[in-house]
DNA sequence: CTGAAAGCGCTTACAG
DNA sequence: CTGAAAGCGCTTACAG
């Protein structure tokens, strides 16, 4: 089975390789309408496929993104289904503009730099990584990391407005009620998308003259499993807690899993607000309260905005924080 | 920014690019050790990463690896907690082997062999394709399809042992002391797994010497939306049935919601079994008693074959089958 | 153990 | 509107 080239082509269409090339390229300009059509019909007589590598060796671009994922060393990658969800899309917005997708595992930082360089990727999309770890990227195309809040120059972020959701959660438990509530996520030193809504959800105390306990923080891993363990001993740990803001739902749904293993009715006794709107959210019992993000339009902005970058052979743009919403379902109640 | 390439290395280190071609791809044979020692600490430290697109260019092989996803046509790609599952192992294992992957969501069949063609894959794995359509594919590099019985020798298959699948969880029931059993899945004149399961499922019948009634078929997507619908329907449309085997996790967790929803508790009036064992399945209330495949497994054989059929550029070997067994939770009791 | 030459299949200026 | 030449960064036989 030998490829069909340009040659071929060009030789039985009677013009030269270049001409082809054109009209592949669709530089319509450059070519008469009859050669046009002539080669076109060629071209899908014989079933010619562009060699995409040497069209990337030829020219400057090579229509390929990288969706860089972490991966722990004997981990497979971080597929949580938040990360499921917009890969999906990303996939998608890029094909529909002629992208191809090279998805990578990334154990260490340095290796980010070698996929960019190996593939000559046109830029990349970050999904997943800390806020420390963008900012110490150094790269030479443009990038962009969804859910940062690095001040990289060389990596625009995309995220939800995580200090607005983190102000409606606490808002809502507290128009409930609820004033001892405790604050569950990841340690948020590193992760820029915690601490805003961190910040956002004392805010809500600060609207309202209350003031907040900073006793009621509990640092668990953005896991079902961490999540169970908390509701596991939270009545033990944190007595005086009516009501727990979830960082993530898959957490949220893990405190609600431990807290009714122990008998403690959701959200008769406490109450759980998460962040996400995964699908899984309102298919668990209780459904979950939770602060919806458009991931659609996070995926889709996304590749927006990077190939804005890519395609103006520029730095990327600025930073977009997209809206959110509370969709109130069966975990919370009045206190 | 310029790129290093191989001969900048090999002018610095006073060689060939022969020579540094022959040190980088660990023809250790063919250098002298200090030769090989020298280029190495050039190419570390002027941080040398060979292009890919020239080197599958030149050679015979890209090591890049096409994960193919169908993809309808407005639609982002299917990606199912099982697919998700499935995709992350599978970056894992062909990172680990050296090779990158390209992902791509396919909204015509024609479109697999201009993916494989346009990046000169050197294989492809397929998941979530229809058997009709894995039949149907003329392909030039080796290709494995998960979950696939299709007789296609261009394509060879790894799955679950869905028979043996199908047969257990009836079993179960039956040995509950079940008899009006709800078969609910795809309609599988197209899909080999269903059937397969399907097949398993009346086998357990005829082990016992008991018949079962083909009324008892209710053909849904593989959704947990239609497998709610089923559930809300289910009293009114099978009212014999005391039991339902689903084809898939997310459609008997549907089924149980609908059921739910109208007060038909589960188990104690209507035991549901699933198939896949999801993480979603042990996390639902009630638990999902599920036929559980080993995904891990599945996606490492996947590479395993393919790889072995890329590195001896040969046609994939024989199909494989892996074993499952069953998960008792919550959602089946005696009748 | 090491090297000079040809070639993989395209695109990019540059001419006409 | 069309083309001849050079070159992208590698690897593959073939010599020595």
């Amino acid at each position: 089975m030998v490829r069909v080239t340009l040659k071929d082509i060009a030789n039985e269409a009677g013009v030269s390789m270049m001409t082809v090339s054109n009209v592949i390229n669709g530089n319509r300009a450059r070519v008469s309408p009859e050669t046009i059509e002539r080669v076109r019909r060629i071209v899908a007589e014989r079933g010619y496929v562009p060699s995409a590598s040497a069209r990337s060796l030829a020219a400057r671009s090579s229509r390929l993104i990288g969706l860089l994922v972490p991966a722990a060393d004997e981990d497979s990658l971080t597929l949580s289904p938040h990360t499921g969800a917009i890969l999906g899309q990303i996939e998608r917005a890029l094909r529909k503009r002629g992208y191809h997708l090279l998805l990578r595992g990334i154990a260490h930082p340095d290796e980010v730099g070698e996929a960019l360089q190996s593939w000559s990727l046109d830029g990349a999309v970050l999904l997943g990584f800390l806020d420390e770890e963008v900012d110490a990227l150094d790269v030479t195309v443009p990038v962009l990391a969804v859910d940062s809040y690095s001040r990289n120059r060389l990596a625009t972020g995309v995220r939800s407005d995580d200090f607005e959701g983190g102000r409606i959660a606490a808002a809502h438990l507290l128009g409930l009620g609820h004033r001892e509530i405790l604050f569950a996520g990841p340690s948020f030193s590193d992760v820029g998308v915690v601490h805003q809504r961190f910040e956002g959800f004392r805010q809500a105390f600060a609207d309202r003259g209350l003031s907040w306990s900073d006793s009621l923080i509990a640092t668990v891993n953005t896991t079902h499993a961490s999540g169970r363990e908390l509701g596991l001993r939270l009545r033990a740990d944190f007595p005086s807690a009516t009501a727990v803001f979830a960082t993530a739902d898959i957490l949220a749904i893990g405190v609600m899993a431990g807290l009714v293993e122990t008998g403690v009715p959701v959200p008769g006794v406490v109450s759980v607000v998460g962040f996400d709107d995964l699908d899984l959210s309102a298919i668990v019992t209780p459904k979950l309260t939770t602060v919806a993000q458009d991931i659609p339009t996070k995926a889709a902005m996304a590749v927006d905005l990077l190939l804005a970058a890519v395609e103006k052979r520029d730095r990327p743009a600025e930073p977009v924080t997209l809206d959110v919403h509370l969709v109130e379902r069966e975990s919370t109640a009045p206190r």
